[in-house]
DNA sequence: AGTTACTGTGTATGGCCTACGCGTTTTAGT
DNA sequence: ACTAAAACGCGTAGGCCATACACAGTAACT
């Protein structure tokens, strides 16, 4: 598996090409989203670089695949790359920004989505694909709200979403809020998920009675996927919690006939995705974009 | 505005109350749990503490108030409560049992939902509870992963929840699958909306010429919530991007009748609901518990 | 050639979290 | 009442971290 960080855009002049889509579009962006797009000046002057701003993100993604975003440090990068940590300044103007360049990289790999799959079928594809990538690496929840900033490869993301509304006879802000708010459900979903795995794991090894320290492949990875995600939820519940403080919670689990959390594994990706795309299809009838009834 | 912080449990024995929820609940928590619902057995042995955990956790909220997550450091606590960075280590393992008092200390008051408001509304002012709290603490979501287990505060919430879907004939798993995909979808509408903030606030800093570390405070607040949280989006099309690269972004940029985005402000935490309750509604009518309606 | 700009490096600063050991204070047990 | 144990707060120190700054070397432009 390689990771395509951007490819250089090499001598792209900072210059607006064709059919600017916006008026009064043209001001000032921030620094980070300048070099994001590749508007620096190809000037040469000095040695050429033997370093280069893709080798050191690239670096960057191994680390933080392998030991999580805490692992990323300018120097153990400087370490991989097998330079001094002061040289990767040269190539990038601090830590921020080569979270923000993190943080479009992976992005670089569109989804298949077939053509004339239907909207429904193709935005559950493409948000299903968004989640297995915040599942994958987890670390990309972890990075500062700030580094989000529109690269190149979310905005092809944003591009392909708009491919899959294109038959959809609706203005542009209401497609935007629609795939906006599917890419929130994103965030959350693989955000809970990693939580849940996270205190799986936990579990486990807890269960197991080795230090907390061990790495996660020495653990039975069956036995990961039997804990039951709620479990710390439960217990504290039997444990603390009194029916006089929580009398709905107590009442609700009272009534559950077989009285323990079932784990919903990979089926609450569907879940939240089925309810989401119902209240999308709910919003587009009420638009009256969609044929009436069932 | 004071914020209440868990009360101490004072002593409170570490045995299960009456009526445990589910079987063979009792298991292994992690230690951070433990303290969050105060097992700590009450030992005085030394000398009476001058320092408690409530007055560190206390300290360290004003300051992520004040100055974000990233001035919440040990030393700057210690120098909020007159004491040295040391002596906190008595009342709190670490930082990160810190940040998990925090989670749960700011989670400490419920919304106000009328009983008999029925489930939509009740859930959406639950919703909408969170994510104001999320929009004015935003260093909450800056929170590392693992700083969300169960703590008596958030537990309350989930009650309260459970109590709207009361009279809803729904098992509880499906009931808190429900609840589960609402707090996912406060997580991203927050983030989404402390991101635009944010982005709001770099806009107008940069308009008007300012240096970076500028306070928001002497920005025009009007300019700020009349900045249009996509311009760099607008800009970023508009400079670099080419409609081959993104066709159907630009088809649709073209096809829009005004062709400029409208900042929806406030009103997209009113779609996102409605999009999310109407996808709930489609779910509870599915199951059988709702009247088929018109 | 001389100038200029750019590269990678070494050193140093100031921040952070926290392990460890010390003196002191209070209580439990005798 | 006396002793021993335990908890409190503090000082020091060590190991990370990001990065400002000055320097030596190199390649291109004039």
């Amino acid at each position: 598996m390689s990771i395509n960080t951007t490819p250089e855009p090499a001598e792209q002049p900072p210059v607006p090409p064709g059919q600017p889509p916006g008026p009064g579009a043209t001001r000032e962006l921030p620094a980070v989203v300048q070099r994001l797009w590749g508007a620096a000046a190809p000037r040469r002057r000095g040695p050429k670089p033997a370093l280069s701003a893709a080798q050191i993100v690239q670096a960057a993604l191994v680390l933080a695949d392998a030991e999580g975003l805490a692992a990323v440090s300018m120097a153990r990068i400087a370490d991989a790359v097998g330079y001094t940590p002061m040289a990767l300044y040269r190539h990038v103007s601090g830590k921020e920004e080569l979270l923000v360049l993190m943080s479009d990289a992976v992005a670089a790999e569109l989804p298949d989505i077939p053509a004339g799959i239907g909207w429904r079928a193709g935005l559950e594809r493409w948000t299903r694909a968004q989640i297995e990538l915040g599942i994958a690496r987890p670390w990309m929840l972890e990075l500062p709200l700030s580094a989000a900033p529109p690269g190149p490869n979310r905005v092809r993301w944003i591009d392909q979403a708009f491919g899959v509304l294109r038959p959809i006879d609706l203005p542009a802000d209401a497609k935007l809020a629609v795939i906006g708010l599917l890419a929130q459900h994103v965030l959350g979903e693989s955000r809970v998920h990693i939580e849940s795995r996270r205190a799986a794991v936990q579990q486990v090894l807890r269960e197991s009675g080795l230090p907390d320290g061990t790495p996660e492949s020495e653990l039975d990875p069956a036995a990961i996927d039997a804990a039951n995600p709620y479990a710390d939820f439960e217990t504290v519940l039997s444990r603390y919690a009194d029916p006089t403080m929580y009398p709905n919670l107590f009442e609700a689990f009272a009534t559950w006939p077989d009285n323990s959390l079932i784990a919903h594994s990979e089926d609450d990706i569907a879940f939240g995705m089925a309810v989401v795309l119902d209240g999308v299809e709910a919003f587009l009838r009420r638009c009256g974009v969609l044929p009436d009834g069932p």
